[in-house]
DNA sequence: GGTCCGTATTGACAGTGTCAAGTCAATGGT
DNA sequence: ACCATTGACTTGACACTGTCAATACGGACC
């Protein structure tokens, strides 16, 4: 059922995953999926927790790699790991990021995976800063490659990009010059 | 209408706009928005493309200060100009980055607004590191700003800065490294 | 065997975008 | 002066959505 709704929100975003087309690829009646989900909002819910523990895990990955390749690895790794899974699952990266969808208060496995995803970015400044951390730092971090995914997703950049090929070459590039300025 | 639309927007997200809201509020019948506006898509390519050029103004604004400031003002100008469109026009701005919500073939207008916008990021790219151009370098600096704009519109940190005079200074802040880093 | 519970069904309701016709007043040409 | 046209509006319908309510079935457990 997550499943489908995961290919339903692939092909046509938001507007496309409806509780009774759920149904209807179930082959069930419109009201079937409320008996494992209360609502629409718990499948986003679910979907958008299932999305940060996944990036999340992606992030940890890449800081882990620290200690081998220093620095300017990890920041590459880093940006690779967030922008791969961005390029990779974008229906569900943007709505990981319409927090309207999933009222946290709700759905507190949402929020806390999310905060894991954050506390690798924290962690990644700190190996980078030499243990400094700021939030404002953090924020910078973070805005580099979130700036990056969004505009390649729903931006001028992806018009023009056509092969996913083709986006994450350039993400990579301009990501690259972030890092010569960083490290 | 397009008044009320902005309203509705702003108030509770493109869920919170309907042309029946509109229309009610208009103190007319639900049909009668037809005759303004074929459908709905049109209102918010509307909003988009007043969206994108007050943006484009703004941010060619920060870009004609290079001649007394210099490149660190112009970045700052610059930053300054785009978190606060997205600060001041949340709605807006959330809107003017989600495509599927306006075709670009069938509304050229919003798509020439925006790049419009884009334009000026190219500017400022010149200015800013001696008339080379790349569009990985330009991918990089709207990315910073865009990602800024984002994570405190609805990421993590927004939470966490309820005024928006706090939310105002930790972006300027978190650029500020980034401006650094730059020049 | 009877009871309960999880799963499914049918039927309804309000709200949405949108199509199709019809109403009505002002406008402009002959 | 008359008539046609046009533009703004209304009424009424349709399909679709999320969701509530009541009902039915089938197996598990006492």
């Amino acid at each position: 059922m997550l499943d489908t709704s995961r290919e339903l929100l692939a092909s046509g975003g938001l507007a496309a995953l409806s509780m009774r087309e759920v149904a209807r690829r179930a082959g069930v009646t419109h009201q079937a999926p409320y008996h494992h989900f209360p609502d629409k909002e718990s499948i986003v819910a679910e979907l958008v927790t299932e999305g940060f523990e996944e990036l999340a895990r992606r992030m940890a990955l890449a800081n882990d790699a620290a200690a081998e390749g220093g620095k300017p690895e990890v920041l590459r790794r880093a940006a690779e790991a967030y922008l791969g899974f961005a390029l990779e699952h974008p229906a569900v990266f943007r709505v990981m990021f319409r927090p309207e969808l999933c009222d946290a208060a709700r759905f507190p496995r949402a929020l806390a995976a999310a905060e894991r995803a954050r506390a690798e970015c924290e962690r990644l400044v700190r190996i980078v800063h030499d243990g400094r951390f700021s939030q404002a730092l953090a924020s910078m971090h973070w805005a580099h490659v979130h700036g990056l995914a969004c505009l390649v997703l729903d931006g001028p950049l992806g018009a023009e990009l056509p092969t996913e090929e083709a986006r994450r070459a350039h993400l990579m590039e301009a990501s690259a010059h972030f890092v010569a300025l960083v490290v």
